[in-house]
DNA sequence: TTGTACGCGTTATCAC
DNA sequence: GTGATAACGCGTACAA
């Protein structure tokens, strides 16, 4: 229609500078009459690519979905990935399901890349996506892969800095209620908690174990009174666990945080509506999803990437709880 | 390699019956040692379509992905559509953005159909996609869309069932914290609620409209304490006003449910840790994704559908507040 | 700068 | 049952 031939038509199409004005404006003049929209698929077919990567949610749990981590990292991924007209696939495993059906969408050709929420401590997903060809970039280190590309906060960092500002308000009978030994950001936190105690010459025995949510807090907190009834300080690894804390030391008819001094970790909502709000450790979920992104972006460009991890700095968020 | 040819080759692998089984071994045999994996890329250009759908998430804000209402929506939907693999693509507008974006996106020939939670007031999106050939479904009934597919929970219902719950136990007078009047959901639960209090006899004034948010629950609290101070029961249209209003009950010196009585809508999770628990109206969510999903495979099939809702039970759940 | 012609990897429509 | 062969709609060497 615009007396032109498809391959000059296309070269308008795909922006090219090798097309002469008029030609351009006649082709543009075209599109405009006829409506003409590129069809994606075929592009995508002549391409080599699928114009879409996986954000791959290994958490059978509805309940994981409903996280604010997820939705940050789902924003801050199409965020990232939008400009380059690629397409964030939700890739959930099933209920009761094994991951294998996930890998075998990842490794069918269906995405170009894929976005790993690397939380569960089921780690065979993650060895077998990390050694095949495909690009991936996992958020929150995964455990047991080596040379994986990934970013996550400093949960190290973190910890220490939970344990160096309940030690600089003068608390010295400080308890922690990590999270599972399995999953990295449990280890790391705890790890750096550990460090600042001994570095202050403050023992590290009051260590109780939940599972990030609610409950296993207030049952963990509970045990901690128990063993340690002269403690002043916990901290939780999660704002959930440190939710549960509050109502177990409420309970014990502790005043917090006269009696003790409590700091969770997220900064999720529910931290700005408990009794007294949570002070507690940020992350920047939406940057490290976007960062995840451009990682990927890179990988799927196909240069080559050291696998070298991107830490984020935490952030300490002060309220009234400690 | 199987000795056949490709038309052979892509009925086995489409899993056509008409193939002999010499032939069919034959080529199950050279996709095992070939390792071979169809192109879905090619697939679906072949076919005519793209082997996607969307999930439309018009709120420009990553409060609501955080949303349990969404995550649920995800995962029924997700589970409805895995076994035809479609894959769900999740579009969400960026915010400050117009949804130019949106309707560009799925009008572009990038998805087979669109699943719509339509919750959002602003309803050019709706009407647009809803006019335009592409297949789609809305979660919730959209505002000012004739003849739209939805599925939905009875909200009327919801708000009748709430008011003759409290009715039933003695309350008698009764308020409500109604959300936003141009959201179907608020719309109809207060509905619901009127119809339910004039049939038993009850005033219909002490009405306050919130924003669903637990901060703008507290302040219609306030104003309905105000304004009615002998109100002996309230329902509240979510549950996070309704934790707003346990926290402004609590502030006036008022004890839930002795003195007023407190009902309200979703049954999240934190209708379960508040004090007390939420006595709450649910609904099925998960059930209607799942339904959706299956009205939009309908449409994309090519079946005509009657446009007739889908509208589910809603359920109420009794713990302490009411 | 433009056009020709082929390739992308399948499925579908025919004859056989 | 099976096998050529034509779509599917676009990108892109290569030649002009």
């Amino acid at each position: 229609m615009a007396g032109v031939s498809r391959a000059t038509a296309s070269r308008v199409i795909s922006g090219s500078e090798l097309v002469s004005d008029k030609a351009r404006a006649a082709v543009e003049k075209a599109i405009e009459e006829l409506g003409f929209v590129p069809n994606p698929v075929a592009r995508n077919l002549a391409r080599g690519r699928t114009g879409s990567i996986a954000l791959v949610v290994p958490e059978p749990n509805a309940r994981v979905l409903s996280d604010p981590f997820f939705a940050e990292i789902i924003v801050g991924l199409s965020d990232q990935l939008d400009d380059q007209d690629l397409q964030v696939i939700l890739l959930i495993a099933r209920p009761g399901e094994r991951t294998e059906k996930i890998v075998r969408y990842l490794t069918g050709g269906h995405v170009d890349g894929a976005v790993i929420a690397s939380h569960h401590r089921d780690d065979t997903l993650n060895r077998r996506i990390s050694a095949g060809p495909l690009p991936c970039v996992f958020v929150g280190r995964p455990l047991g892969v080596a040379n994986a590309h990934y970013v996550d906060v400093d949960n190290y960092r973190a910890g220490r800095q939970a344990a160096e500002y309940l030690i600089s308000t003068g608390r010295t009978r400080i308890a922690t209620i990590a999270g599972p030994t399995d999953m990295t950001a449990g280890i790391d936190r705890l790890a750096g908690w550990r460090d600042a105690m001994s570095n202050a010459g403050l023992p590290t025995d009051a260590v109780a174990h939940g599972e990030f949510t609610q409950a296993s807090g207030a049952t963990a907190m509970d045990r901690l009174l128990a063993k340690h009834p002269d403690l002043d300080a916990v901290f939780a690894a999660s704002d959930l666990m440190a939710a549960g804390a509050l109502a177990s030391l409420a309970a014990a008819g502790k005043s917090v945080p006269r009696d003790v001094a409590v700091i969770g970790f997220d900064d999720i909502a529910v931290a700005e509506s408990t009794d007294p709000p949570l002070t507690t450790i940020a992350q920047p979920v939406r940057a490290m999803a976007a960062r995840a992104g451009e990682q990927l972006l890179t990988l799927i460009s196909g240069q080559e990437l050291e696998p070298a991890p991107v830490v984020f700095p935490p952030h300490l968020v002060i309220r009234d709880s400690a």
